[in-house]
Formats: structure tokens, C-alpha cells, sequence
DNA sequence: CCGGGCTTATATCGCCGCGATACATCGCGA
DNA sequence: TCGCGATGTATCGCGGCGATATAAGCCCGG
């Protein structure tokens, strides 16, 4: 999850975890915000498997001005060609996964990086969970609607209205992408 | 967070683990879901902290139809007197948790159990930190809107539509409370 | 009558993200 | 010069999640 956003962001330039994280808040806005306790850890994982490495060339010995104080420079990250291949990987699969709340923000963000068809089927897909999830909650909301106080009703419907929204969004982006590329 | 409604169900009755669970999903809506690998957990959390304790009395011995098989009872958990005064003290609280995105719904869930002015506290704190949040979205998107693709854009444009939707409705429920409850 | 599949039911495991917290450096204005 | 806010890196414990295991009760069709 936070491993995409990652992959993405070193993948148009090389940066360091302070960077990295306003970069994040710029770029999902609204939607997610990701602390440093969960940055931090996944850059660790991520140099591990190899996917990142730290890019020393900020940091350097500029004939150090304080050179006496340990002087703990800048952790630069870049993407290495295995990360750039676990990017395009993630980038093209469109399971399940890719619809969930959580994962379809990220993997929508880097939308203009993924194929044509990619995009589609995790809009279709994002939108055919959230009908489903509105017919779960609707059924539920008319079996139990006269045992719930007015705010729980409230709280409700106004998910309801949201739901729909984001389903009205989702097929307004449908729309346009199957205007630019046509099916087959 | 689990806790506050898992306290606000067993309040109206006892209730078991499944069941219990089943009223989540119905009460909070397409709000949060909350799966097993939580509830069962808290659950015990919560037995331990003698909030709540297991109700014999439905997996009693019916002169066992099957007594020869393990038959595993029911586990029907119910309100303590500790868990009842935990719960209206979990109520009375309208600090900063009580409107974060997660805490705010579960809050919201129970105001009828709630305090009129609590009510309204809780209602504009999450106001206020919608505002605020949007407020930084607003200026980072105005300082970075030339370097976001096209993608980005729409995300956080729907973002922040959300976000005012939210507090459009946030300002409705605020005036109908103060209708209701005219200040001091 | 029995076998297969669904719902009910309880429970655990590892992973991941979060908020809090701790440091340390730097530039800036009072 | 002092202190404050921004920059910067990092860890810890907790709570929630999805996957998974297990098992009993259920009804329906063969």
C-alpha cells in the first residue's frame, strides 16, 4: 500500500523521508495521510527486498562545516531497476486488492502511469464493490430502519449519499476513459 | 474505539460475538465494518478489564439434545456495573479522539445516549478539524496544481468535495441541535 | 438417508499503519 | 543570545485487518 505510493514517487525522482512524506499529503491530499511510523518501517522493508537503495551524493563530505558534530545527513532513496519492475507489476495488477478503500486512492494516483485497460477495470471493479456494499447497507437500512434512533439513521444515510457519489464519480471517469479508448 | 461500541450495543441487551457483530455492520453502516480479528480480541481486552462478562443462561444445559458432543455454548456477553459507568464516561468525553475520521462515526452512533451539549461540542470540533484539514489541502493543491497530472487532480478535487459535503452536513445537524437546545 | 454447501459461531496469526515520543539540526526574529 | 518552529530520522506499543482454521447446525436434492 504504502509500498506503491513509494515506488511511485521515488520513480520521478530520487528522495529522502521528510521529502517523501509531503509528497504523500500533496499528492493523495484528503485521502490518506501515512505518519512516519509507517514510512520509516516501509522503507526499511523496501531496502531490504531491494527495491530501493539510499543514494548517497546529498549527504556528502562538503569539507563538513561542522564536521566535529556526528552530522547525520540527508537519507536520499532512489528506485533500483527492481524497483522499477515491482512498480510496473503493481501497476498492472488489477485484483481485488486494487478496490478496496485503502489501496484504490494510491493505485488511482498513479493512474496516468498505468495502461489504459488497467484503468478501467479497477474503476468498473472499484464501482461494482461499492454497489454491492450499498445494496448490503440499503437491505440492512430497510429491515431495521424503524429500530434505529434518527441518529444512527442519520449516520446512514448520509454514508449512503456518499457512496453514491463516489459511484456517480466512478462512472463519470468510466465514461471518459472508454471515450479515449475505445472497447477493443 | 471497538470498545465504546461494543459497550453501546451490550447496553441495549446482551448479545454474542456473531451477533454482535452483525449489529456493528448494521449500526455503523457503510461507515466501518470492524472484522472478527477485532471484535474477538477486544472482546477479551474488555473481559479482562471487567467492563463486560460472559451471561450464562442461553447455552444452559437443555438436558443436551447432543450432550456427548463438546457443545460449545453461545458466549453471551454482557454490560457489568463497570462497564455501564465506562461506557457514559466513554460518552461524556469530547476531546480531540472523539472527532478524529475513525472515533467520530462510533461517537455519533450513540448521541442519543448522549448529552445534549456534548452533543454539539463533538459536532463542531469535527467541524473544525474538516476545515482545518481542507484548509491545507486547499493551499498545498493551489501551491502544486500545475505540477499534478490529471489523475491527482480529480482525486483530490473529489477529496475535497467530500470533505465540504461533510461539513455542510456537520453545519445542519449543528443548527438543529442548537434549535433544540438553545445555548446555556 | 446422507452428503454437500450455506449460515452461524468462535478464535488466532502476522502484518501494517497510527499516534506518541524522542532526538538533533538549522534558520530566524525578538 | 535565546528560544521557537521547521526540517529531519527513527522507534515503540497498540489496535484493526484479512486470511485462515475449526466446528456445529441447517436445509435441499439425489
Amino acid at each position: 500500500m504504502l509500498e506503491l505510493a513509494v515506488l511511485g514517487l521515488l520513480h520521478e525522482s530520487p528522495l529522502h523521508g521528510y521529502e517523501l512524506r509531503q509528497r504523500l499529503k500533496a499528492t493523495l491530499g484528503s485521502f490518506r495521510a501515512f505518519s512516519y511510523g509507517s514510512l520509516y518501517p516501509s522503507l526499511r522493508r523496501m531496502k531490504d527486498a531491494g527495491w530501493i537503495a539510499e543514494d548517497e551524493g546529498d549527504a556528502e563530505v562538503v569539507a563538513g562545516a561542522p564536521p566535529l558534530t556526528g552530522k547525520r545527513g540527508k537519507v536520499v532513496y532512489k528506485l533500483t531497476a527492481e524497483g522499477k519492475e515491482r512498480f510496473t507489476e503493481l501497476l498492472a495488477e488489477a485484483g481485488p486488492s486494487s478496490w478496496e478503500d485503502e489501496q484504490f486512492g494510491v493505485h488511482f494516483a498513479f493512474f496516468s502511469k498505468t495502461e489504459p485497460e488497467v484503468r478501467v477495470r479497477i474503476l468498473e471493479g472499484r464501482r461494482a464493490r461499492l454497489e454491492q456494499r450499498r445494496e448490503g447497507v440499503r437491505s440492512s437500512l430497510a429491515r431495521t430502519r424503524e429500530r434505529l434512533d434518527s441518529y444512527t439513521l442519520q449516520l446512514q444515510e448520509h454514508g449512503l449519499e456518499s457512496v453514491d457519489r463516489e459511484v456517480r464519480w466512478l462512472s463519470e471517469l468510466i465514461e471518459t476513459e472508454r471515450r479515449n479508448v475505445p472497447p477493443r
